[in-house]
DNA sequence: AAGTGGTCTAGACCACCGT
DNA sequence: CGGTGGTCTAGACCACTTC
């Protein structure tokens, strides 16, 4: 069988051992981008853990963390006493704007978001207990409408942490959630969400442009800080016909 | 500072060194009970890995990976010079009946359900795409209405493999598909879903004892085994009243 | 029997955080 | 500065799959 599942030899050139780039991200890397380009083709074999490594004159923990973080990733399948390959499904689709984390990360330069309203409120019982912050403290509430393209996405309604009362309307509306928090020293580590549906409200349908009491995807979702405090949390409602949330889940 | 964060003793007592149960799942999983009862707080600190590995005589990696599989699933978090820490959020709610998985695992003891339909068809354009099959082989098409506590939440429409054209209908209804695919050894490792939502069709309405038009939460998925090959396309919605997804994110 | 991934060990050095 | 987690090494033994 010629198939030893040999991996192209100058994918692997040019590794940094001194950077701050940890080895096992950069292999990890160049093997995700050839497999989602297609140069390494679908239901295609791998090298073993430790012929590859000594290829790369790497350990084998390595050259494991690396393919570990693509086996979570879905694109790769690992059998014991099989080998490693490459899942036959569609792989090479990128994530586009459907990711679950985008709505933190895009912001400065993704679609354009409108301020509605942005106001200082006492916290009451939901956003109080959702927060973790004594009833009535005085917290941060921002609505706002995101667009794409031009046309009107979602509604996203937002409470936050005393941190952020003193950013500016420019800013809010500039600059994204998560990377005013990131300016302010304060980096989101976990998230729990939840989705669901509903009708739209008659405001909502409005800032939609859709119909009253219309379907509209929902996402409720409280953020914390590398510390386990929370720092946001917001209810979203999105238009279906142009959001939706795509989740890849691997067995463990 | 009297807090350093020293686990209870007899947490780790019974630690099984020659069984088939990995050394970092039971720790791991120990931990996890721990952290849910609330027996060990929210936002405690735990011991740092070298003199945990050392009060359990286990190698630092082992330690690690345990914590690790805490860290994913959102009840730890770690800071690099600081130490180990459980989050403060909501962290001891279980995850019921909205679990991204349950549709697959419940089945035989969880809510019941009723077969509508169960043909053998030609696969289709977009089905024989996503099962990656040709067009026209033949696959099983099954839709069903699954209830919980006698109420309707969700109608299922799914195609599947060959291996299932010969399961029966007591089968279909009593065992669930994930375990019927298990029984014929068949594993899924990996699925790809879509949350979406839209208004139901005068028939699903029907199924669910909704309004026309009513909305609807949607998932699409396709799941695949270990050898990367798919075996499992669904159409799902539910009743937004009565079901949503949980998801909880990492930084990574 | 040979080859694979799964687990585990016992170290090492580094980057970052607090004091 | 000492303490923490982050990374990396070089081995070892085991369980599982295929031949």
């Amino acid at each position: 069988m010629p198939d030893d599942g040999r991996l192209p030899a100058d994918l692997f050139l040019d590794l940094d051992r001194s950077g701050p780039v940890p080895l096992y991200f950069q292999v990890g890397s160049r093997l995700e981008e050839a497999i989602r380009s297609g140069r390494i083709p679908p239901g295609s074999r791998l090298e073993n853990e430790i012929a590859l490594g000594e290829r790369l004159s790497l350990s084998r923990p390595t050259i494991r963390r690396a393919i570990q973080d693509l086996v979570d990733k879905g694109l790769l399948v690992r059998r014991r006493g099989i080998g490693t390959q490459v899942v036959h499904g569609p792989v090479s689709r990128k994530v586009e704007l459907t990711s679950l984390w985008d709505d933190l990360q895009a912001g400065s330069q993704g679609p354009s978001t409108k301020l509605l309203d942005r106001t200082t409120v006492g916290a009451s019982g939901a956003v109080a207990e959702a927060l973790g912050v004594p009833q009535g403290s005085a917290v941060l509430h921002i609505r706002r409408v995101r667009f794409a393209d031009d046309a009107p996405m979602a509604v996203l309604e937002n409470y936050l942490p005393p941190e952020l009362l003193d950013a500016t309307d420019e800013e809010l509306a500039a600059h994204g959630l998560y990377q005013l928090l990131r300016m302010r020293g304060v980096t989101m580590r976990v998230a729990k969400q939840r989705i669901g549906a509903r009708a739209a409200s008659r405001e909502e349908s409005k800032l939609l442009e859709i119909d009253d009491l219309a379907p509209v995807l929902t996402m409720s979702r409280t953020a914390y800080d590398a510390s386990g405090r929370a720092v946001e949390y917001g209810t979203h409602c999105y238009r279906p016909d142009r959001y939706s949330f795509e989740v890849t889940l691997v067995d463990k």
